[in-house]
DNA sequence: TCCAGCAGTGCTAACGTTAGCATAAGGTGG
DNA sequence: CCACCTTATGCTAACGTTAGCACTGCTGGA
């Protein structure tokens, strides 16, 4: 690897010189930064960032640990965090933690020795101690879900008010017997929308046993498919399905195609999240809207400022963003005609 | 930032007895390394891979460029090698170029500038010659697309063999104005996919107007929207169409859905990837199925194998995956009677 | 003529870690 | 009692870069 040294000692000058004119110090002549640029170029000379971090520089490079790259609300997260970080010369780091609070452990040990400058992180259910410890030595923020104890900025989305839209739909159509499938409570985002359902069925008068909670691994879409699979089979079978994961939701809407249920006839569904095939799924998915989008770029020129300016720490910073209920076909008055038609 | 010299100064050793400590050197007694490791975990020290790599230590990063996460194709392989490598302690930096050369060859600067371990890379149709430099001076591998200048390990599909069987699928039904849609010539995969359709058409004794080849960006869903509903338009309309990108039938699917086309009777279509959604979309989607899965931790086995041996450059690698094609019920013979049923 | 000031460059130390060599203490055999 | 080995630790240099200070000529004013 060529170094300023093989260019000081090609030109006959010094490393400070060379270093200098990289950096386009104004008290080199202009005729010598010529010289050294053109020699960087010829010899292929590429600076050594660890080097210039051993002096006091900070690393170019923001953490993203998620849970999943696959699952496309953090994937949309990845893009819209590298394509603003890039603009700024930043680089972007992907951990995946499976849901796992050892290897999430594991991934931010490696992240903190590499120095990395920034964390974004969506935290699994109750991260170890150490991650704790560690995150709290690093500028970071959470994302979507928000674990408390770090008391550190968050960005997220009104879990809470989404489903309870989402199921005030379904309780204002008349359901009494809806059922939810999500998350587990452990997660702050499973306990939002637990409760996002439950004050739905309150505030719509309905009694504590018009709602069931299916609560499970939210990433899994084959537990969607067994969770649907079951309820339908079993005794008192819901008239409406409310999800809380785009994982689950895959799922259920995978088994219900291969079961032909009649929705929204025998049965309404409200998804989660928004891809590409749930309009074409049956009589189109009504489903809950994330603004994933905004929430990612808000997110990241929080960092990047927070990033260039100094501490600034002028206390925990929340960022809540609205979701929406995009209403199509798959949901209707319980035990209505079948209006399924070609 | 706590160091080995805080702890030696804390325990009153010498920060080469605190490195050797902390390496299990053998030549340190099991008292000391108890002290120091317990002085460590207190004070909270985390080692600093920057100055490890000044000593010539590599990095334990490898980078990802890839032209966008949100392809399921991507992130799919994004996970794959994230989780083997998260094994073997490496860690995953993400570049996404947008197939512009110039962000590519900007990210490729800064992960050089990194001393990145390795590149996995999906190279732009035509990389600037400053980024072919870079690549040759680290330890890289081509994915899916093989730019052949590189001279480099390449892992990737069978392109040409899945559209030749997915055209031949079409060509055997008695289609005889199938059209093509994909990315362009330029790209390594785009030149083979069209290769694959072309060769189908002539192994099946059909002239050289039966195909028609709608090449354009084949990472946007609006042109594949776009382009369907021009050509349902046209005055010599298809009968099929074979897609050759994921972003392309996405785009399809959706417009053929709100038009309400008679698929397969109108129309036959075979997609290209297997999105969750193909699945339940109008009769099912007779597809393309590639196996990324399998090829990504091929690569991502071959890169730990690399690094952790020395360069047994042993030639160009070539790794080949075939495709499959997926027959759902998107395509029959032309003017059939429709035959889709609740 | 001499010194101040300036432009341009060189020297050196420092960042945190590691590896080679040196050192010190304690034990063993001759 | 000394040479020698072993065990445990210390000293120092080096990695590539940068910043503070020092230095060398040269110009211009007193």
């Amino acid at each position: 690897m060529i170094t300023t040294r093989d260019i000081a000692e090609h030109l006959g000058v010094s490393v400070s010189t060379v270093g200098r004119a990289l950096a386009d110090d104004p008290r080199i002549s202009e005729e010598t930064k010529f010289r050294v640029r053109q020699a960087a170029t010829e010899m292929g000379y590429v600076g050594n960032r660890a080097a210039r971090m051993m002096r006091g520089a900070s690393s170019n490079v923001v953490a993203l640990v998620i849970p999943d790259i696959r699952n496309s609300f953090y994937s949309t997260i990845a893009h819209e965090l590298s394509k603003n970080m890039e603009a700024e010369g930043y680089q972007l780091m992907l951990s995946e933690t499976d849901d796992d609070r050892m290897v999430e452990l594991r991934h931010l040990r490696e992240l903190s020795a590499n120095r990395v400058a920034g964390v974004i992180i969506v935290p699994t259910a109750r991260p170890h101690g150490e991650s704790v410890k560690l995150l709290r030595a690093l500028p970071h923020l959470q994302l979507l879900r928000r674990h408390t104890s770090l008391g550190s900025q968050w960005f997220g989305v009104d879990d809470h008010e989404a489903l309870r839209q989402a199921t005030a739909h379904l309780v204002t159509q008349g359901h009494t017997r809806i059922t939810y499938m999500g998350g587990p409570e452990e997660l702050p985002t499973g306990a939002e929308r637990l409760r996002g359902f439950r004050s739905a069925l309150s505030d719509g008068g309905l009694p504590d046993h018009a709602g069931r909670a299916e609560l499970g691994p939210p990433s899994s879409v084959e537990h969607g498919r067994e969770t649907v699979r079951r309820l339908l089979k079993g005794p008192d079978a819901p008239t409406a399905l409310v999800l809380g994961s785009i994982q689950l939701t895959l799922g259920v809407l995978e088994e219900l195609s291969e079961q032909d249920v009649n929705v929204p006839a025998d049965l309404s569904v409200v998804g989660f999240g928004d891809e590409p095939g749930f309009s074409w799924w049956g009589p189109g998915l009504t489903t809950i809207g994330l603004p994933i989008q905004e929430m990612a770029t808000g997110c990241a020129l929080w960092l990047m400022r927070r990033l260039k300016t100094k501490p600034s720490n002028d206390g925990p910073y929340t960022s809540l963003s609205p979701g929406s209920l995009i209403l199509r076909g798959s949901t209707a008055p319980p035990g209505a005609a079948a209006s399924a038609s070609g």
